[in-house]
RNA sequence: GCCCGGGUAGCUCAGGGGUAGAGCAGUGGACUGAAAAUCCUCGUGUCGGUGGUUCGAUUCCGCCCCCGGGCA
Protein backbone atom coordinates (compact mmCIF):
# COMPACT_ATOMS: atom_id res chain seq x y z
CA UNK A 1 0.00 0.00 0.00
CA UNK A 2 1.24 3.43 -0.76
CA UNK A 3 2.29 5.17 2.02
CA UNK A 4 -0.49 8.21 0.95
CA UNK A 5 -3.06 5.55 1.43
CA UNK A 6 -2.58 5.32 4.83
CA UNK A 7 -2.64 8.66 5.67
CA UNK A 8 -5.99 9.36 3.91
CA UNK A 9 -7.18 6.05 5.55
CA UNK A 10 -6.28 7.36 9.09
CA UNK A 11 -8.65 10.66 8.52
CA UNK A 12 -11.63 8.58 7.58
CA UNK A 13 -14.23 7.36 9.62
CA UNK A 14 -15.24 3.60 8.80
CA UNK A 15 -19.35 3.87 8.63
CA UNK A 16 -18.70 7.31 6.95
CA UNK A 17 -18.95 7.18 2.93
CA UNK A 18 -16.10 8.02 0.89
CA UNK A 19 -16.28 9.83 -2.62
CA UNK A 20 -13.11 9.45 -4.83
CA UNK A 21 -12.51 12.04 -7.71
CA UNK A 22 -9.35 12.36 -9.82
CA UNK A 23 -8.05 12.72 -13.47
CA UNK A 24 -7.27 9.67 -15.32
CA UNK A 25 -4.42 7.21 -14.26
CA UNK A 26 -4.24 9.26 -10.65
CA UNK A 27 -4.89 5.42 -9.00
CA UNK A 28 -8.21 6.46 -7.89
CA UNK A 29 -9.06 2.41 -8.12
CA UNK A 30 -6.00 1.66 -6.05
CA UNK A 31 -7.13 3.82 -2.98
CA UNK A 32 -10.80 2.60 -3.44
CA UNK A 33 -9.50 -1.09 -3.07
CA UNK A 34 -7.37 -0.18 0.16
CA UNK A 35 -10.18 1.77 1.49
CA UNK A 36 -12.54 -1.33 0.89
CA UNK A 37 -10.06 -3.40 2.27
CA UNK A 38 -9.30 -1.97 5.15
CA UNK A 39 -12.63 -1.01 6.38
CA UNK A 40 -14.84 -2.81 4.42
CA UNK A 41 -17.50 -1.11 1.72
CA UNK A 42 -19.10 -1.43 -1.66
CA UNK A 43 -16.80 0.31 -4.34
CA UNK A 44 -19.18 1.93 -6.40
CA UNK A 45 -18.27 3.16 -10.24
CA UNK A 46 -18.79 6.85 -11.09
CA UNK A 47 -16.82 6.77 -14.72
CA UNK A 48 -19.21 7.34 -17.58
CA UNK A 49 -17.32 4.92 -19.49
CA UNK A 50 -16.78 2.04 -17.16
CA UNK A 51 -20.67 1.33 -16.51
CA UNK A 52 -20.20 -0.82 -20.27
CA UNK A 53 -19.44 -4.07 -20.83
CA UNK A 54 -16.98 -3.94 -23.77
CA UNK A 55 -13.80 -2.05 -23.67
CA UNK A 56 -12.55 -3.04 -20.43
CA UNK A 57 -9.24 -2.91 -20.66
CA UNK A 58 -9.37 -0.17 -22.53
CA UNK A 59 -11.36 2.03 -19.89
CA UNK A 60 -9.23 0.57 -17.29
CA UNK A 61 -12.00 -1.20 -15.34
CA UNK A 62 -11.24 -3.08 -12.54
CA UNK A 63 -10.37 -6.68 -13.35
CA UNK A 64 -11.53 -10.04 -12.08
CA UNK A 65 -8.44 -10.01 -9.65
CA UNK A 66 -9.61 -6.66 -7.78
CA UNK A 67 -13.50 -7.54 -7.79
CA UNK A 68 -12.40 -10.74 -5.63
CA UNK A 69 -10.59 -7.83 -2.83
CA UNK A 70 -13.84 -6.16 -2.54
CA UNK A 71 -17.12 -5.38 -3.74
CA UNK A 72 -17.73 -3.10 -7.37
CA UNK A 73 -21.28 -2.18 -8.18
CA UNK A 74 -21.89 0.08 -11.31
CA UNK A 75 -18.76 -1.37 -13.10
CA UNK A 76 -19.44 -2.96 -17.01
CA UNK A 77 -23.15 -3.24 -16.13
CA UNK A 78 -24.77 -1.75 -19.14
CA UNK A 79 -24.30 -3.25 -22.96
CA UNK A 80 -21.93 -1.07 -24.86
CA UNK A 81 -25.05 -0.65 -27.61
CA UNK A 82 -27.12 1.08 -24.98
CA UNK A 83 -27.47 4.85 -24.33
CA UNK A 84 -26.54 5.67 -20.56
CA UNK A 85 -27.03 9.56 -18.78
CA UNK A 86 -25.89 11.09 -15.51
CA UNK A 87 -30.13 10.10 -14.59
CA UNK A 88 -29.62 6.51 -15.23
CA UNK A 89 -26.29 6.26 -13.32
CA UNK A 90 -28.01 8.42 -10.35
CA UNK A 91 -30.63 6.24 -10.21
CA UNK A 92 -28.39 3.15 -9.79
CA UNK A 93 -26.12 4.30 -7.64
CA UNK A 94 -29.46 4.93 -5.29
CA UNK A 95 -30.31 1.51 -5.56
CA UNK A 96 -27.04 0.77 -3.91
CA UNK A 97 -26.91 3.53 -1.10
CA UNK A 98 -29.84 2.06 0.25
CA UNK A 99 -28.36 -1.38 0.56
CA UNK A 100 -27.21 -0.31 3.71
CA UNK A 101 -23.48 -1.13 2.79
CA UNK A 102 -20.81 1.87 3.02
CA UNK A 103 -20.01 3.50 -0.35
CA UNK A 104 -16.97 4.40 -1.76
CA UNK A 105 -17.92 6.10 -4.57
CA UNK A 106 -14.91 6.59 -7.23
CA UNK A 107 -14.42 7.79 -10.64
CA UNK A 108 -13.51 10.22 -13.03
CA UNK A 109 -16.70 12.02 -14.13
CA UNK A 110 -17.47 15.57 -12.66
CA UNK A 111 -21.13 15.84 -13.82
CA UNK A 112 -22.08 12.43 -11.78
CA UNK A 113 -20.68 13.78 -8.45
CA UNK A 114 -22.29 17.08 -8.85
CA UNK A 115 -25.76 15.29 -9.63
CA UNK A 116 -25.06 13.31 -6.37
CA UNK A 117 -24.02 15.41 -4.07
CA UNK A 118 -25.57 18.58 -5.86
CA UNK A 119 -29.04 17.13 -6.82
CA UNK A 120 -30.34 16.92 -10.42
CA UNK A 121 -33.55 18.30 -11.86
CA UNK A 122 -35.65 15.25 -12.28
CA UNK A 123 -36.53 15.73 -15.91
CA UNK A 124 -38.50 13.40 -17.98
CA UNK A 125 -36.18 11.29 -21.07
CA UNK A 126 -36.77 12.49 -24.23
CA UNK A 127 -38.39 10.30 -26.61
CA UNK A 128 -37.18 9.11 -29.85
CA UNK A 129 -38.94 10.53 -32.29
CA UNK A 130 -38.40 13.98 -30.41
CA UNK A 131 -34.46 13.35 -30.33
CA UNK A 132 -34.90 12.48 -33.98
CA UNK A 133 -36.37 15.54 -35.11
CA UNK A 134 -33.85 17.69 -33.53
CA UNK A 135 -30.96 16.11 -35.13
CA UNK A 136 -32.48 16.15 -37.86
CA UNK A 137 -33.51 20.08 -37.89
CA UNK A 138 -29.53 20.87 -36.39
CA UNK A 139 -28.28 18.62 -39.62
CA UNK A 140 -30.27 20.76 -42.11
CA UNK A 141 -30.37 24.55 -40.11
CA UNK A 142 -27.51 23.94 -37.51
CA UNK A 143 -28.61 24.63 -33.99
CA UNK A 144 -29.30 28.22 -34.45
CA UNK A 145 -32.90 27.46 -35.64
CA UNK A 146 -33.45 25.50 -32.11
CA UNK A 147 -31.55 28.00 -30.07
CA UNK A 148 -33.88 30.94 -31.27
CA UNK A 149 -36.92 28.80 -29.97
CA UNK A 150 -35.74 28.49 -26.71
CA UNK A 151 -37.47 30.40 -23.58
CA UNK A 152 -35.18 33.80 -22.78
CA UNK A 153 -34.28 32.05 -19.19
CA UNK A 154 -33.17 28.77 -21.13
CA UNK A 155 -31.04 30.82 -23.90
CA UNK A 156 -29.25 33.24 -21.24
CA UNK A 157 -28.56 30.09 -19.22
CA UNK A 158 -26.69 27.47 -21.95
CA UNK A 159 -23.99 28.07 -24.01
CA UNK A 160 -25.56 28.97 -27.86
CA UNK A 161 -22.53 28.07 -29.19
CA UNK A 162 -22.32 24.59 -28.45
CA UNK A 163 -24.90 22.69 -30.47
CA UNK A 164 -25.04 19.60 -27.71
CA UNK A 165 -26.58 22.04 -25.04
CA UNK A 166 -28.79 23.71 -27.61
CA UNK A 167 -30.01 20.42 -28.72
CA UNK A 168 -30.51 19.34 -25.21
CA UNK A 169 -32.55 22.10 -24.29
CA UNK A 170 -34.51 22.36 -26.93
CA UNK A 171 -35.61 18.80 -26.42
CA UNK A 172 -36.81 19.31 -22.69
CA UNK A 173 -38.99 22.17 -24.36
CA UNK A 174 -40.25 19.86 -26.75
CA UNK A 175 -40.95 17.17 -24.78
CA UNK A 176 -42.24 19.02 -21.52
CA UNK A 177 -43.62 22.29 -22.63
CA UNK A 178 -41.26 23.85 -20.12
CA UNK A 179 -38.24 25.48 -20.60
CA UNK A 180 -34.75 23.58 -19.02
CA UNK A 181 -34.14 27.08 -16.63
CA UNK A 182 -37.10 26.09 -14.74
CA UNK A 183 -36.44 22.85 -14.27
CA UNK A 184 -33.27 23.22 -13.11
CA UNK A 185 -34.44 26.01 -11.14
CA UNK A 186 -36.36 23.34 -9.16
CA UNK A 187 -33.88 20.66 -8.78
CA UNK A 188 -34.18 18.47 -5.77
CA UNK A 189 -31.75 18.01 -3.04
CA UNK A 190 -28.81 16.00 -3.78
CA UNK A 191 -28.76 11.92 -2.69
CA UNK A 192 -25.91 12.33 -0.90
CA UNK A 193 -24.81 15.83 0.23
CA UNK A 194 -21.08 16.60 0.64
CA UNK A 195 -20.92 17.38 3.89
CA UNK A 196 -22.28 13.39 4.41
CA UNK A 197 -18.96 12.28 2.99
CA UNK A 198 -15.20 12.23 2.31
CA UNK A 199 -14.67 13.41 -0.63
CA UNK A 200 -11.21 13.22 -2.17
CA UNK A 201 -9.85 14.60 -5.32
CA UNK A 202 -6.80 13.34 -6.07
CA UNK A 203 -4.21 15.54 -7.64
CA UNK A 204 -1.14 14.88 -9.47
CA UNK A 205 1.56 16.74 -11.12
CA UNK A 206 1.30 17.03 -14.95
CA UNK A 207 4.54 15.90 -15.97
CA UNK A 208 3.89 12.82 -13.88
CA UNK A 209 0.55 12.00 -14.51
CA UNK A 210 1.49 12.68 -18.67
CA UNK A 211 4.14 9.79 -17.96
CA UNK A 212 1.86 7.80 -15.99
CA UNK A 213 -0.65 8.10 -18.90
CA UNK A 214 2.24 6.57 -21.49
CA UNK A 215 3.00 3.86 -19.29
CA UNK A 216 -0.74 2.38 -18.63
CA UNK A 217 -1.46 2.28 -22.07
CA UNK A 218 1.74 0.23 -22.79
CA UNK A 219 0.19 -2.12 -19.72
CA UNK A 220 -3.25 -2.39 -21.70
CA UNK A 221 -1.63 -3.39 -24.87
CA UNK A 222 0.32 -5.88 -22.74
CA UNK A 223 -2.93 -6.50 -21.30
CA UNK A 224 -4.47 -7.55 -24.77
CA UNK A 225 -5.83 -4.78 -25.48
CA UNK A 226 -5.47 -5.34 -29.66
CA UNK A 227 -7.46 -8.44 -28.75
CA UNK A 228 -9.88 -6.49 -26.96
CA UNK A 229 -10.26 -4.59 -29.75
CA UNK A 230 -10.34 -7.29 -32.34
CA UNK A 231 -13.36 -8.91 -30.34
CA UNK A 232 -15.39 -5.67 -30.34
CA UNK A 233 -14.90 -5.37 -33.99
CA UNK A 234 -17.84 -7.08 -34.86
CA UNK A 235 -20.15 -4.55 -33.41
CA UNK A 236 -18.30 -1.95 -33.68
CA UNK A 237 -19.97 1.33 -34.55
CA UNK A 238 -18.78 5.15 -34.20
CA UNK A 239 -22.45 5.88 -32.83
CA UNK A 240 -22.61 3.10 -30.73
CA UNK A 241 -22.29 4.72 -27.07
CA UNK A 242 -19.45 2.66 -25.55
CA UNK A 243 -17.53 4.16 -28.45
CA UNK A 244 -16.51 7.43 -26.85
CA UNK A 245 -14.30 5.39 -24.95
CA UNK A 246 -10.74 7.10 -25.72
CA UNK A 247 -8.76 5.38 -28.53
CA UNK A 248 -11.26 3.41 -29.23
CA UNK A 249 -11.98 4.43 -33.06
CA UNK A 250 -8.24 4.52 -33.39
CA UNK A 251 -7.65 1.02 -32.48
CA UNK A 252 -9.99 0.25 -34.87
CA UNK A 253 -7.86 1.86 -37.58
CA UNK A 254 -5.20 0.15 -36.25
CA UNK A 255 -7.15 -3.13 -36.98
CA UNK A 256 -8.06 -2.12 -40.34
CA UNK A 257 -4.24 -1.41 -41.11
CA UNK A 258 -5.04 2.45 -41.62
CA UNK A 259 -2.83 3.46 -38.52
CA UNK A 260 0.45 2.25 -37.24
CA UNK A 261 0.61 1.18 -33.87
CA UNK A 262 2.82 3.76 -32.86
CA UNK A 263 0.49 5.97 -34.43
CA UNK A 264 -2.22 5.06 -32.49
CA UNK A 265 -0.34 5.20 -29.35
CA UNK A 266 0.65 8.50 -29.47
CA UNK A 267 -2.75 9.58 -30.35
CA UNK A 268 -4.56 7.77 -27.94
CA UNK A 269 -1.88 9.37 -25.09
CA UNK A 270 -2.51 12.75 -26.78
CA UNK A 271 -5.98 12.14 -26.15
CA UNK A 272 -6.03 10.83 -22.79
CA UNK A 273 -3.85 14.11 -21.55
CA UNK A 274 -6.26 16.52 -23.14
CA UNK A 275 -9.41 14.38 -21.23
CA UNK A 276 -7.39 14.77 -17.72
CA UNK A 277 -7.29 18.46 -18.57
CA UNK A 278 -11.09 18.97 -18.69
CA UNK A 279 -11.17 16.96 -16.02
CA UNK A 280 -8.94 19.35 -13.75
CA UNK A 281 -10.75 22.45 -15.37
CA UNK A 282 -14.44 20.48 -13.82
CA UNK A 283 -12.44 19.55 -10.54
CA UNK A 284 -10.73 23.18 -9.81
CA UNK A 285 -14.26 24.83 -10.90
CA UNK A 286 -16.90 22.53 -9.11
CA UNK A 287 -14.69 20.48 -6.26
CA UNK A 288 -13.36 23.38 -4.35
CA UNK A 289 -15.15 22.51 -1.43
CA UNK A 290 -13.42 18.64 -1.74
CA UNK A 291 -10.29 17.60 0.17
CA UNK A 292 -7.70 17.53 -2.13
CA UNK A 293 -4.88 15.18 -1.88
CA UNK A 294 -1.48 14.55 -4.08
CA UNK A 295 -1.33 11.37 -5.21
CA UNK A 296 1.99 10.71 -5.66
C1' G B 1 31.77 18.27 -57.15
C1' C B 2 27.48 19.99 -60.10
C1' C B 3 22.04 20.68 -60.66
C1' C B 4 17.17 21.17 -58.48
C1' G B 5 13.90 21.81 -54.15
C1' G B 6 13.80 23.27 -49.13
C1' G B 7 15.44 25.78 -44.40
C1' U B 8 9.38 30.56 -41.10
C1' A B 9 5.86 29.05 -33.73
C1' G B 10 7.19 22.51 -30.10
C1' C B 11 5.48 19.70 -35.11
C1' U B 12 3.53 20.08 -40.41
C1' C B 13 3.45 24.00 -43.50
C1' A B 14 1.30 28.90 -45.95
C1' G B 15 2.95 33.77 -47.02
C1' G B 16 5.67 37.75 -48.83
C1' G B 17 10.03 44.81 -49.75
C1' G B 18 7.07 48.20 -44.56
C1' U B 19 9.78 42.99 -38.75
C1' A B 20 4.39 37.20 -40.15
C1' G B 21 -0.13 33.32 -40.21
C1' A B 22 -2.99 28.51 -40.29
C1' G B 23 -3.70 23.34 -38.72
C1' C B 24 -1.95 20.15 -34.94
C1' A B 25 0.26 20.13 -30.08
C1' G B 26 0.13 23.07 -25.59
C1' U B 27 -2.58 26.61 -22.02
C1' G B 28 -6.74 28.61 -19.34
C1' G B 29 -11.97 28.28 -19.13
C1' A B 30 -17.38 26.60 -19.57
C1' C B 31 -20.48 22.51 -18.77
C1' U B 32 -27.81 19.79 -14.41
C1' G B 33 -29.46 13.25 -18.61
C1' A B 34 -24.31 12.00 -25.10
C1' A B 35 -19.75 14.29 -19.98
C1' A B 36 -13.71 9.54 -21.82
C1' A B 37 -19.00 13.86 -24.72
C1' U B 38 -19.50 18.93 -26.38
C1' C B 39 -18.02 24.05 -26.59
C1' C B 40 -15.04 28.81 -25.86
C1' U B 41 -10.19 31.61 -25.10
C1' C B 42 -4.87 32.32 -25.84
C1' G B 43 0.17 32.59 -31.32
C1' U B 44 7.21 37.44 -30.68
C1' G B 45 8.89 33.42 -33.48
C1' U B 46 17.26 35.81 -33.89
C1' C B 47 11.28 33.96 -40.81
C1' G B 48 19.31 29.05 -41.23
C1' G B 49 23.99 32.51 -41.08
C1' U B 50 26.43 36.55 -43.18
C1' G B 51 27.43 40.54 -46.62
C1' G B 52 24.95 43.71 -50.30
C1' U B 53 20.82 46.56 -52.85
C1' U B 54 17.06 49.71 -50.54
C1' C B 55 14.45 55.05 -46.73
C1' G B 56 13.31 49.98 -45.10
C1' A B 57 14.83 42.83 -46.13
C1' U B 58 12.22 37.63 -43.14
C1' U B 59 10.79 38.83 -48.43
C1' C B 60 15.46 40.73 -53.88
C1' C B 61 20.96 39.54 -54.97
C1' G B 62 25.93 37.20 -53.52
C1' C B 63 28.53 33.90 -50.45
C1' C B 64 28.44 30.22 -46.50
C1' C B 65 26.06 26.29 -43.49
C1' C B 66 22.32 22.40 -42.97
C1' C B 67 18.36 18.85 -44.94
C1' G B 68 16.02 16.17 -49.08
C1' G B 69 16.27 14.46 -54.28
C1' G B 70 18.91 13.95 -58.88
C1' C B 71 23.49 13.75 -61.96
C1' A B 72 28.41 12.49 -61.80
Amino acid sequence: MDNWHTQVLSQLAPDRPVLIAGPTASGKSALSLAIAEAQGGQIINADALQIYSDWRILTARPGPEERERAEHRLYGHVPGDRAYSVGDWLRDVSKHLSLGLRPIIVGGTGLYFAALTEGLADIPQTPAEIRAEAERRISAEGAQGLLAELDPATAARIDGNNPMRVQRAWEVQATTGRGLAGWHHETAPPILPLADAHAFVLTADRDWLTSKIASRFKDMLAAGLIEEARSNRATWSPVRPSAKAIGASYLMAHLDGTLTLEALEERVVTLTRQYAKRQRSWFRNRMKAWTWIPCH
